[in-house]
Order: C-alpha cells, then sequence, then structure tokens
DNA sequence: AAAATATATGTGAAATAACGCATATGTGAA
DNA sequence: TTCACATATGCGTTATTTCACATATATTTT
C-alpha cells in the first residue's frame, strides 16, 4: 500500500506532471532539457526528479557528465495505469512544455544533450 | 491543468484510496457503511469523502437521512484512468475493508442502509 | 415536540511537502 | 591542475494537508 500511495504522490505535483508529460514525448531526456523546456529552476527539477525516481516512475543512465531521465515502463500495472493517464492530459502548459522540448533536442549534437552555456554553441531562444 | 492536478491529489491519501476501492466493489455506500468498513472516525471518512466529490471522483445520491456515495463513472478519459489505477492496487488493508463492506452490507434492509446503532438490529461484529 | 441518527464543517494544532539559496560532488575540457 | 558545466543536497522558511474535537444541520422515529 505505502509503495501506491508513493507512486500517486509523486504525480499529485505540477511540475512533477510537467515532467513526466514531458519524457512521454522525449522518450529519454537529462537534467538541463528539462530545465530548459519547463523553464524552472534547476534545484526546483532536480528536486521533483529525485521524488519521481524515489517512487519508481522514473530511471536514470549515466552519460559522461549528463544524466539522461526516461520513464520506467517495466513495473506493475498500478503504475503502468498511472502513466498512462499523464498521457491523458491535455494542457496549454503541457503544449509549451513539449514545444520547447522540441526545440531544446534539436540542439542535441551526435545524439547527445548539447551544452548551451559554452558559446560553442548559439544561444536557445524560445518565442 | 488545475482540474488534474486535483483529481491526482485526490487520490494520494490512505484513506481516500481505501474509500475508492471500496466503492468499486459496493457500487453504492452510504458513508455509515464506509466508516464500518474502514473502521476509521465519522469526521475523517466525511471530510475524505468531501474532497473525493470536489475532485468529481465520486457524486452522491440522498435517500432519506442517507447519503449514499458512489464512484462518477461518467467522465473524461483522465479520470477514467486513475480509476483503474486504484482497482489494480492489491493490499490486505483493502482486502480486510471489503471483507468487512460484505457483512455490512449484508445487514441492509430492502436494499437500504441500516441503522446498526438502535438495538431494533442486531450488532455488527467484526473478528 | 423531543430524542436519536446521519452527515457535514469551523477551527486550531500537528504533520508533511515544497521552496530557495547556497554549496557540494562529479566529470570533461582547456 | 584549473576551470566550467551538470547534477544533487543540507537546511531553514513557508505553504499545504491532515487530524481531532466539538458542534451544527437535516431527517426520521417516538
Amino acid at each position: 500500500m505505502e509503495d501506491y500511495l508513493k507512486a500517486v504522490k509523486s504525480l499529485s505535483e505540477k511540475t512533477r506532471i510537467r515532467i513526466l508529460a514531458l519524457l512521454h514525448q522525449a522518450s529519454e531526456a537529462c537534467v538541463t532539457e528539462i530545465v530548459d523546456s519547463l523553464q524552472e529552476s534547476q534545484y526546483k527539477v532536480s528536486r521533483h526528479l529525485k521524488v519521481l525516481q524515489d517512487a519508481g516512475m522514473v530511471e536514470t543512465r549515466k552519460k559522461g557528465r549528463w544524466i539522461y531521465y526516461q520513464l520506467n515502463e517495466n513495473q506493475a500495472d498500478f503504475k503502468k495505469t498511472l502513466l498512462k493517464a499523464v498521457q491523458e492530459i491535455s494542457s496549454d502548459i503541457l503544449k509549451d512544455d513539449l514545444n520547447r522540448l522540441q526545440k531544446r533536442l534539436a540542439k542535441r549534437v551526435n545524439g547527445e544533450c548539447a551544452s548551451l552555456k559554452s558559446n560553442k554553441y548559439r544561444e536557445v531562444t524560445y518565442d
């Protein structure tokens, strides 16, 4: 029961819903890409990612200095169904997030997350 | 978005999960029957029922002094999926609740909730 | 009308969760 | 080995949620 509760609670916060919706579309994204897509602070995103991970909703893959997050698809029916529910949310906020995500993912180099802070790459602009 | 959040939050509490699981099985139950099944206080159950109602997860039917609660099946996919997720929870607590519910529903007279506090009816015993 | 039953709610205390800032850790690049 | 970037976290503050008690409202029975 505690496990179920933890999973539902992990969905009961706006930022975390936004993250999960993002991962539904991206299949995998690193923290910076999520930060840029949501336009939220790094520590806020990082905190919420941890909650989602503790609840078993996402899993990570480390590659160099980046940590890629993705949905944890391989789990009990209950959590799968919860993730399905997230897919059924229709909201302007999520649409905007996804638009920014698309632009952000387009900056990847060789399929890897790009370091936009470095001046080797052009600025990201969202408009 | 706020509506989705409200719905998920309504699931993110143990008592409320127990109530929803009960209603999945009972199709409809009045407050006292829920109180007896969960063995929780009346005000606690009443409070949580209100949260579920505000979130649109349950609806009520008033009949005399009783208010019958049932799942609100007629709604958007997102909430339907959430309710489906609850059905997929397997837990000893829920099993016990359902056992007590069965015994409680067996006390009904003419399909109506029975007033067990009155000495016109035998005591309920759970063992 | 009075008593009993069913349900809801105002309020303040206690518990829980989210926020923000600063900072720590780890990794690759210069 | 120094610097820049990516990510995580300790901690105090604030906001949100739950709890518990008492009590209010509505309905039925006597």
